[in-house]
DNA sequence: TCTTTAAGGTTGTATATACAACCAAATTGA
DNA sequence: TCAATTTGGTTGTATATACAACCTTAAAGA
């Protein structure tokens, strides 16, 4: 066995490729004026998809604690790019929207950060990037399954 | 475009497979009475790999901030698994390497992870995984080269 | 040799994340 | 109706990580 084997394991190169996708995507974010961080952009376009959501549905959509989510939304919130308002009906709620300001910008993001899909993925065809995304979300289903039990 | 498509983005499917990955291995470690987090068992990999490794080193296989490095090799320090010496050669240099406590568990460690693996690999034939890691070692560099220029 | 530059690490600061403990409001059920 | 449970969120604490600024020691160059 070579000695740096482990190197090659899905569970280390999701993790590094993870990184490199979020760093890159900060960078190019920052290139163009826009302080915004990859995991600050999921949680945009969550919003974009679906508005006003609540932090539970961020969370399941994302895949993340609820306290991470409350964090996240404090933070955007302080940086002007979500507003938070409380449900009338149920007081415990608070539903998220963008701000106008975050909706000026949210195209030229999401143009972004379709470049660095794209950039990222050259030398791959179409049909083997759909092979691996489907492969991945196999994975993550079983690690879904694995984690809960 | 389903309001969801970007769930399925690479970007986001490897955080979310790399997290998955690192919680799940996590728990096992600790239902097996050893407390590592799965960043860490990454770092005693290198050093099972190669020892005595520098900071420098570690960081390099890794690709890790020098700073993530300096980091985490104190909290390994701190726990017992590692120890840390001078090179005579050179003041500036640390040279880490494992405590014999935490060798003592490093087989125990191993089998725990492969085993992680291969559940979570599950459904998936050798093959496949095998072009899978092909495929992220390919994203992989081009965003180190994305990144660094 | 002596100044300048590079290399190896550390520390300050910031975000991302998890888990556990908690609080308040809503729902359930006896 | 009222106690018990569930749900939505927050806060404390810990690790992981990056970037920038810094320190110390080594290496390179004039």
């Amino acid at each position: 066995m070579h000695p740096y084997q482990q190197i090659q394991s899905l569970g280390h190169l999701t993790g590094l490729a993870s990184r490199l996708f979020n760093q890159l995507l900060h960078k190019r974010f920052k290139e163009a004026g826009i302080e915004l961080t990859a995991e600050q952009w999921g949680v945009i376009l969550v919003l974009v998809n679906q508005e006003p959501s609540t932090q539970r549905q961020i969370g399941e959509l994302l895949y993340l604690e609820k306290s991470s989510v409350s964090r996240s939304i404090k933070g955007l919130e302080k940086r002007g790019w979500i507003q938070v308002r409380k449900a009338d009906d149920d007081a415990r709620i608070k539903l998220i929207s963008l701000t106008p300001q975050a909706m000026s910008v949210v195209d030229q993001c999401s143009a972004i950060a379709r470049n660095v899909l794209q950039d990222a993925q050259a030398g791959l065809t179409a049909d083997e990037v759909a092979v691996n995304q489907a492969h991945l979300a196999e994975i993550i289903g079983n690690l879904r399954k694995l984690n809960e039990s």
